[in-house]
Formats: structure tokens, sequence, C-alpha cells
DNA sequence: TCCCCCGTGTGATTGCCGTCACTACGGGGG
DNA sequence: CCCCCGTAGTGACGGCAATCACACGGGGGA
């Protein structure tokens, strides 16, 4: 099927091939039906802001293909990256529901597909089909579940390192591929961004890469980078 | 009514006189009764940990009175204080829907009247009560709401100084009560505490508040904190 | 009554990491 | 082809806060 962004594109709830995959949207044909009802899909490019921190909630995005970072900044600039959304998550419930304004920012970091729905909608949606209601809130468990684990590695690390090697351990568990080599990671931020994950600096990323390589826990060629030694970066959370 | 701990007990939710006032309570009768019929009312003690992180979900408590302070733990011991909560929250409810491990410890800090619900009779409540459903679904997005300021206080803050600041800030907006001598807050938490919720230590926590007393930020009457200059405090925040 | 323990206050020291400054490299566009 | 900009790597320096150590005071229990 050709589109923009070489994205395959699914225009229609009922016949998504990969809904039984995704958490959300692996609901009855009806209930799906409903929501095909009121979404509006949208084709994004790489960059694009979904909505603004601090705005008042226009409605949800449903993220079913592509990426998207959740990011929140203090008033000098600096930013924290909350979480790198993957398809099958719904951005901006929280806000929606509660209608207080978004509480972090949404930009797309790869070409992406979102159905949007309206507020008013949304909520009328969750009123009328229980069975959406309570995927929501699982939807939602699983944010304030990932929000936890963040504000643990924020708020119990000693160190830098112990929150890089947290961060790389999370990557293990979420996208790592076992190889000869060790684990590899296909790493898509800068340094800048790991920075940013993290609530660190750029240049202090860049010293702790180094250092883990020099103490041959990792090993980066391009754009992969190899986990080599696991056990290493668990014993940095834990000292 | 006399009863353990001078607490006003409420066994009977039909019947409860503050449910109006409770995001998750204030429900349509039948639901209530509903939730009267799985729930197991109990009196809990100061210091009574109601569940520790990392074990498998149980069920949910409802606080109906009293407060509760949420906990996670680093292996070595070092504890951060994620949030207390406050009557009218549900505890445990996303580890409990998703039937992951709890994310965090519960444990009261004074004595509490809390409603618990099993595991399984609370997904089989959201099942049969939409309403219900809903209203959970709020409480989580709270829940997350909450968690996301804790993230920005401590990734975005520069300094220790400031979280201190971002959390007399919060106490503020939340339990202030004005008056001529500026807002005054009761502090019931030691400086331990207060370095558990900004993640720092007792020593700095002391050190800071000096500090702010030097500089006529607040002052301390006994267990009262008088905030004399509120837009100092915003000023540590957004310098 | 006395003692002990918990909470608070404060000094000295150390080390991590944020900041600034500069170099190097590589790819895309004029 | 060269320039330019975004990314990465590294050194110097300084400041903030963690750590250790100890003193003080008040309240509750023996």
């Amino acid at each position: 099927m050709p589109s923009p962004y070489n994205l395959e594109v699914e225009y229609n709830c009922s016949e998504c091939h990969v809904r039984a995959d995704r958490l959300f949207c692996n609901m009855s044909p009806d209930a799906v039906a409903a929501l095909d009802a009121v979404k509006f899909t949208g084709l994004y490019p790489k960059g694009s802001l979904l909505f603004v921190e601090g705005e008042e909630p226009r409605g949800v995005f449903i993220l079913c293909s592509g990426r998207a970072k959740l990011t929140t900044s203090s008033t000098e600039g600096k930013t924290l990256i909350v979480k790198i959304a993957e398809p099958g998550e719904v951005l901006g419930a929280s806000a929606t529901i509660l209608g207080k304004p978004y509480e972090v920012s949404a930009e797309t970091i790869e070409p992406s597909q979102l159905n949007f729905v309206k507020r008013e909608d949304f909520l009328k949606y969750l009123n009328t089909h229980p069975e959406a209601c309570l995927h929501t809130a699982r939807q939602l468990s699983e944010k304030y579940h990932s929000a936890q684990r963040e504000i643990r590695s924020l708020g119990l690390s000693q160190t830098t390192s112990e929150k890089l090697a947290r961060l790389l351990l999370d990557w293990c568990d979420r996208g790592g591929e076992s190889t000869t080599k060790g684990i590899r990671l296909k790493v898509l931020l800068t340094h800048e961004e790991i920075a940013q994950m993290i609530g660190t600096t750029r240049e202090t990323v860049t010293r702790l890469l180094s250092d883990f390589r020099r103490k041959k826990i990792i090993d980066v060629k391009g754009s992969s980078m190899f986990v080599i030694s696991k056990p290493q970066l668990e014993h940095l959370v834990s000292v």
C-alpha cells in the first residue's frame, strides 16, 4: 500500500490485523466499531508535536505505529524525557479524563500513525462502552507503573552511572536481542536524549559510556550497542 | 461512637456521610451497595503495613480516613516517599488491575480506616459496574498525574533547595491555612521523612530549613511552619 | 528521678558531576 | 568541493551535597 512516510496505514480499526496484540485495542467488535466511528486517523512525520504540557486536553491519541517521546520541561528549558511510547499506547488519557492540562508533551520520533479521539467523544465512548473503560483503566495502570519505575530510578539512584545502568538494563529487557557478542541494542537516541532520559548532561553520558566501554561492560558498533556484561550493570544498580 | 484509636468508623458505605466528597466513592446507590457487599472494613493503627513493594497483589485498599505513605526502597535500604495518600484514595489499584506486583509499599502514618477488596472481587466489581470502572479510571489518572509531578520535581530540579521549595509550595496549595504570619502548615513529618520525600539526606533538610529561616522565607513554631514569603519559594524553583 | 533514645543542629571533608571550552568527525547541501 | 552544523569526545575547574562525627534537648519509660 503506497502511503506517505513509507508507513503501513490501517484506516479501519475493525480490519486492523495487529489489533489483538494491542493492550488497548484488543476489544470486542462492537466496541472497536464504536471507536472507529469517532476516531480520526492521522499520519505524522518525525518530530510532530501531538500536544504540549500545560495545554487544555483536546483528546487522546492512540499510537498505532511509530514511536513518540513524552517529555516535561522546566522553565529554564531543561527537558526530561519521561517515556518512549510504543504502539498500542494511549497518549493523553489521564489529562483527558480529568479535564486537567496535559502533564507532559508528546512528540513523534518516527513517522507514526495515530488515531485521535476528541475529548467529549472519548468520554462518551467510555461511558457507553464498559469494555473500553476497563481497557483504559489497564492502560492507565501501565502508565502509572512505568511512571513509578521512573521515580525509583530518579529518586533512589545515588550516582548517575547507576541511572544509566538502570536505563540500559531496561532496554535489555525491552528490546534486547541476544547474540554471541552480548545483548544487542539498537540505540536510536543521541547522547543528549539519553541524558534527558536520566536527568543529567550530555557530557556525563559520553563520559559514562566511555567508562563502560573501558570496563568492557558494553561495546558500541555504529548504532548498535552490545551489552557484554549484564551482571556488571546489575552490580552498578545495587551497590 | 466509641471505637479503637479514637477513630470515627463507618462500617456501611451506603450510609457514609462523607461519601459525596470522595472522588472514588461518590457513586450511585447500587454501585455503592455492591461495593459494600465485597469489602472488608478494617481499622489500622499508625505504622501498619498494608502491602509491600514486590508482593503479588492481594487486592485494593480504599482509604476512608487517616493517611498513608507510599514508599519505594532501594536494595541498600534507602527509602523514597512517593506520596502521602489522603482519604478517598484507592491504594494498590494499578497492581491489582494488571496482576503485577505492587510497585510501592503502603504504610499508615495515622490511625486509619480502610476498606479492603480482594483482587478477584474487585475485578468482578469493575466488570459488572461500569460506573465503578469509570471512577477507577479517574482515580488512576489522579495517581498518574501526581506521579508525573514527582518525576518533574525529581528530574528537573537542579538543586536540593529547589526540590524542598517545590515540596513546601505543594503543601501550601494542599493544606495551607492563611494567617497574618503567612501560610500555616502543620508539619507532621520529621526531617528524615521530608528527606525521603525529595530524595536527599536528613542533614541537608535540616540545613536547608535553617537556611530558609535565616532568609525569612519560613518560620517554625513547634509543629507549625509559617511560609512567610511564598514568592521567594517560587523564585527558588524557577531560577 | 534518671536515663536513653529520637529528632535536631552543625562542622569538616570528600567526591561526583555540572559547566565551560575546545577539538574531532561525518554527512548533507549549496 | 568546501562549508556548516549536529553529534561525540575530553580536559579543567568549582560547587553542592553526601558522608561521618558529635553535641544538644526534650519526652517517655523504667
